[in-house]
RNA sequence: GCGCCCGUAGCUCAGUUGGAUAGAGCGUUGGCCUCCGAAGCCAAAGGUCGCAAGUUCGAGUCUUGCCGGGCGCGCCA
């Protein structure tokens, strides 16, 4: 497969549409003004400079390099920075110094730019017009339009199986799949963020288990303990204990399996008791990733894919296609399979004409996957085929849908229903997407693979292309933490690196248990520093901060790496934190709430100040300082462009951090309220209110809001 | 066996359309609170970017081979 590098089919069409205000989970205020950024700028370089080398060079647009623009190490270099001066020499016959002279001088004045000049190892060294520049961004702006119609984007994450609590592994998967919900919208595009809930599986048939056979206890029983504050703590112990029970007489698993078909075919006290565990640890989970300020648009009921014969839809389209057939002989023999795309070409668009016809000869073992199997149930991978034709609106079939219960925002969270009876009129339209994530593990990539490959096979090659698995590594536990867990690692285990969680096992870090412990770290820090807060306002800046170093945490990774949870290192609020960087933001608001307590101007007067003033402050050693921090700042938009492109989250976090870390320098060095000169302190305070409106709109794109105190 | 991922400072990691002296946090050492909040700032020490070839004006980044580690390849999900 593509691995970690398949693109959004819009990646490579910047648009610079700002909507900030749709990314608010608490705020709804736009935190940035929509103004424009850095990614315009490049544009309008980018269109200078190919118009000068058609000019200059007769080179059409087509025969042209592609023109990177970078960054000069340091602001006496210049800003941006151009190297395509490199590129030209061998074909043009010319140094690369020669060239840029050319190309500067043919240049001339572009908008924007106060000057552009070749440097002597022949970089094109761009200078910006700094006062035009921050003017322009201090300024209100109204947003533009979204991008060109391409249609919804679905993106699904979080899918933990509703049989016992969240841990930290469903962490990374929900704090990573809602940054990518926020990252899109910022961005323009309309999401709708689905929950997939395998409410028939075997794991929720091993609680009912439980419950049935371990602790026979009857259905009321259950009803009250799932009324329980944290029915999925006890969930989680029983599901260990069941897998111990069944490891110890490996005959008992048929209770499983007629659990697993009771829950299945409905309508029985097994299937009732399964519905009700379903539903009240679904309930448990929401609440777990509201903490996080994660929030979901639909949940889908696997349930409901079966009652709503979805799979037989499916299973009759694939049919016809001759996608999947029946296998005559082998060991398959009684199978419906699908042939398996073992080449080279990765599940890219040429797929379309394999597998379409007829009877595929199975020559090796392995090469076709069960979909049916011959006792004629289908498998997971059927189930998820049906899912994602309904995803793209392939199935010429639609669930009924119900309120399930009210967001954080106020709006409702829907679910998918099969029963006529409780379709509610007037529900939002689902489903139907043109673009697809599946925010899954990377154990998972197998799977993935097999459900492009299915599109592409029915000549849907475009819903192929744009059926993207947003794959990850998993959250595995360090050896010291394992051991505070009183987890005791088999001598093999003490070679490998990192210790892996299994919910099986009941060994993990629950997801509650770790915000807990964050917010009593946290709460008892803001309480020591602002005993004037109250108790109210204690707790909720606790929680923030607890939200904040969780979620920075499973971001600042890159997805590919196996992160080795470590407590301490989780529950440290300095450094490379997300509390480091709302103290950031903090101390900028402060600044700004006290130059509105001693001379009554706000933020919109600092802004507009600017504008009359001469630039002397923003020029010099001095000048170059806060506009350092300013271009970073600028670079937003630049930077969630490449995260869509790239899906790699981790430059997101780092670039926060970055200009966190620019910011606080910044602070020490040059103040603002006792800065004696009345010009200099106004492009101060205008370039730091566009910094933490920056900083504030990047930490929205975590989900991390920022603390009035703390 | 085949496929995918990872290997960068003592530790944990950024560096993703190849671009100027390889960065950060933690840890270590030494400084900075009558001055917008020290969850902070400044400074020092610390690197054969796993190894070897290759492509290129230029390689941590691309190609090939090798070494070490992880994951996947079920009529499980």
């Amino acid at each position: 497969m593509e691995g970690g590098h398949q693109q959004p089919p819009d990646s490579r069409v910047p648009h610079f549409s700002v909507r900030l205000s749709r990314l608010g989970y608490r705020t709804s205020k736009d935190p940035s003004n929509g103004a424009p950024m850095i990614l315009p700028v490049h544009q309008r370089l980018r269109a200078a400079i190919a118009a000068r080398l058609t000019e200059v060079y007769g080179l059409a647009p087509a025969e042209q390099p592609v023109i990177t623009i970078d960054y000069a190490p340091n602001r006496e270099l210049g800003d941006l920075a151009v190297p395509v001066a490199f590129e030209l020499a061998r074909r043009l016959r010319k140094a690369p110094r020669a060239i840029a002279l050319e190309l500067a001088e043919a240049l001339g004045a572009v908008d924007g730019f106060a000057r552009i000049e070749a440097a002597p190892n022949g970089y094109l060294n761009c200078f910006l017009d700094r006062a035009a520049f921050l003017t322009a961004r201090l300024l209100p702006q109204t947003p533009a339009g979204g991008p060109a119609d391409q249609g919804k984007t679905i993106v699904e994450h979080t899918a933990i199986n509703p049989n016992k609590a969240a841990h930290i592994g469903h962490i990374r998967n929900s704090a990573l799949g809602d940054t990518l919900v926020r990252v899109l919208r910022f961005r323009g595009v309309p999401v709708e963020v689905q929950n997939y809930i395998d409410d028939t599986g075997v794991q929720v048939a091993d609680v009912v288990v439980g419950f049935e056979t371990l602790e026979q206890i009857s259905l009321d029983d259950v009803r009250a303990l799932a009324a329980q504050p944290r029915f999925d703590y006890h969930c989680w112990d029983l599901y260990a204990r069941v897998t111990e029970w069944y490891e110890a007489d490996k005959t008992r698993l048929a209770v499983r399996l007629k659990a697993l078909h009771d829950i299945e075919h409905g309508g029985n006290p097994t299937a009732a008791m399964g519905a009700l565990v379903a539903d009240a640890i679904v309930r448990r989970h929401l609440e777990t990733m509201r903490r996080l300020h994660i929030e979901y648009d639909l949940l889908t009921w696997e349930g409901d894919i079966l009652r709503l014969k979805f799979w037989a839809r499916a299973f009759e389209i694939l049919k016809q296609q001759g996608t999947v057939y029946l296998q005559t002989d082998g060991r398959l023999a009684g199978c419906w399979v699908m042939a398996i795309d073992d080449g080279e070409s990765g599940g890219q668009g040429e797929l379309g004409e394999q597998g379409g016809s007829g009877e595929p000869v199975d020559e090796d073992a392995g090469r076709e996957k069960v979909i049916v199997r011959s006792n004629g149930t289908v498998t997971y991978v059927g189930k998820d085929i049906a899912y994602q034709f309904w995803k793209f609106g392939l199935l010429g079939l639609d669930f009924k849908y119900r309120r399930f219960a009210t967001r954080g925002d106020g709006q409702p969270l829907w679910a998918t229903t099969s029963d006529a009876a409780h379709d509610t009129p007037g529900h939002p339209t689902f489903g139907g997407a043109g673009t697809t994530y599946n925010v899954i593990d990377v154990r998972q990539s197998y799977l993935q693979k097999l459900l492009k490959q299915a599109l592409a096979a029915m000549g849907h090659t475009r819903q192929a292309e744009r059926s993207i698995h947003f794959s990850y590594e998993m959250v595995a536990l360090s050896h010291a933490t394992a051991r505070v867990l009183g987890y005791a690692p088999p001598a093999d285990d003490v070679k490998k690196p990192f210790v892996e969680v299994s919910g099986r096992k009941g060994l993990g870090v629950k997801a509650d248990d770790l915000m807990d412990l964050l917010e009593r770290t946290a709460t008892s820090e803001v309480f020591r520093r602002n005993p004037e807060l109250s108790a109210d306002e204690v707790a909720r800046t606790g929680s923030e901060i607890a939200v904040a170093a969780v979620r920075y945490f499973m971001i600042k990774y890159s997805r590919g790496k196996v992160i080795a949870f470590d407590i301490d290192e989780a529950l440290s609020f300095e450094g490379e934190s997300g509390p480091y960087l709302q103290y950031a933001v903090v101390r900028a608001n402060n600044i700004f709430a006290k130059l509105k307590e001693r001379t009554g101007q706000d933020e919109a007067a600092v802004r507009a100040a600017v504008e009359t003033l001469s630039a002397d402050a923003l020029t010099g050693a001095e000048g170059d300082e806060l506009w350092g921090v300013v271009l970073d700042a600028a670079r937003l938009d630049e930077v969630v462009e490449q995260v869509v492109r790239t899906l790699e989250f981790s430059v997101l976090a780092k670039h926060a951090f970055g200009l966190a870390q620019a910011f606080n320098g910044f602070y020490h060095k040059a103040p603002i309220l006792n800065e004696e000169r009345p010009d200099v302190r106004a492009w101060r305070a205008a370039g730091i209110a566009y910094v933490r409106a920056q900083l504030t709109a990047a930490l929205d794109l975590m989900g991390i809001v920022v603390p009035a105190r703390m």
